[in-house]
DNA sequence: TCTAATTAGTTCATATATGAATAATTCATA
DNA sequence: TATGAATTATTCATATATGAACTAATTAGA
């Protein structure tokens, strides 16, 4: 009989929330909120993507992202622009003052990450990856009863 | 330079968003939320608790059980009780539905729970949560600067 | 070439998360 | 025993998650 506080989600809850608020005190002194940095990340590699690309990068849902999108407009941190070629698509371009923010705060974002990092081994964390994928990984035909 | 997908958060976002459909799906067949049940989970072992208590085992914020606990209370699965030795206490107990209804999706989130542990082995598991603990453990010092 | 299916982004209704604040109660202690 | 501190549950405002549905633009096929 598995108990709940050692089941999968549970245990995956109980360490996002053991691990946000080392970064969430970052985002908050920036006046960001968690999903709207991962959306300025998202912007670090590239600097426009669509809608749909940042949604699938950041595993944000596109109806969430309207509206965290629609807040960084309001504080002049992103653009949209549609697109000429396809009209349905809308790219989102970081301004002026997102692109500061983003590299104001990139160097303490790799900072707590690296913390993080130091708590483990580089096997231990190959090792953690690996099983995690094998308990999470996506299925064609598991789970469908 | 730490890539944005391989981070802490993203990675266990990334596991929980692919965990929890399983799960959701007869979460829904029910008419509950992820969050209802998780209530509802924490009374199987413990026929009353207070809203603290339920807080702490489900990990879910007070203020956002307050409005999971007004649902659940008009879907007559729990109903509320004040304690009168310390009268700030509001002892929470699962109604006759509520156990019916208890009963009947234990077996079934038990499966999805084996189904998952099957994925790895009993070594592979342990070394997980190991790892995993080492990795968001909570400490007194770290991560304050 | 016209219509059906698809796609990208959005809106709506409801539920939950987060931080700040509050009311009622109990505790600590001078 | 009175009074401030701590605790429990709650409310408020804002942001996000979730599922359903909708619009505009594009593509696929008859």
């Amino acid at each position: 009989m598995p108990k709940f506080l050692d089941s999968l989600p549970m245990i995956l809850s109980r360490s996002l929330d053991r691990v946000m608020p080392s970064y969430r005190r970052l985002f908050q002194a920036n006046d960001l909120t968690d999903q709207q940095w991962r959306v300025l990340r998202a912007l670090w590699e590239k600097q426009h993507l669509t809608s749909a690309q940042i949604s699938q990068i950041t595993l944000l849902p596109p109806h969430s992202l309207v509206g965290i999108l629609d807040r960084l407009e309001k504080k002049n941190l992103i653009g949209r622009l549609r697109s000429t070629e396809d009209r349905r698509h809308i790219h989102i371009i970081p301004t002026q003052k997102g692109r500061a923010l983003m590299e104001h705060m990139m160097p303490m974002v790799e900072r707590i990450h690296d913390d993080f990092m130091q708590r483990v081994t580089a096997a231990e964390w190959d090792e953690f990856n690996r099983i995690l994928n094998k308990l999470s990984e996506p299925t064609k035909k598991r789970n469908l009863a």
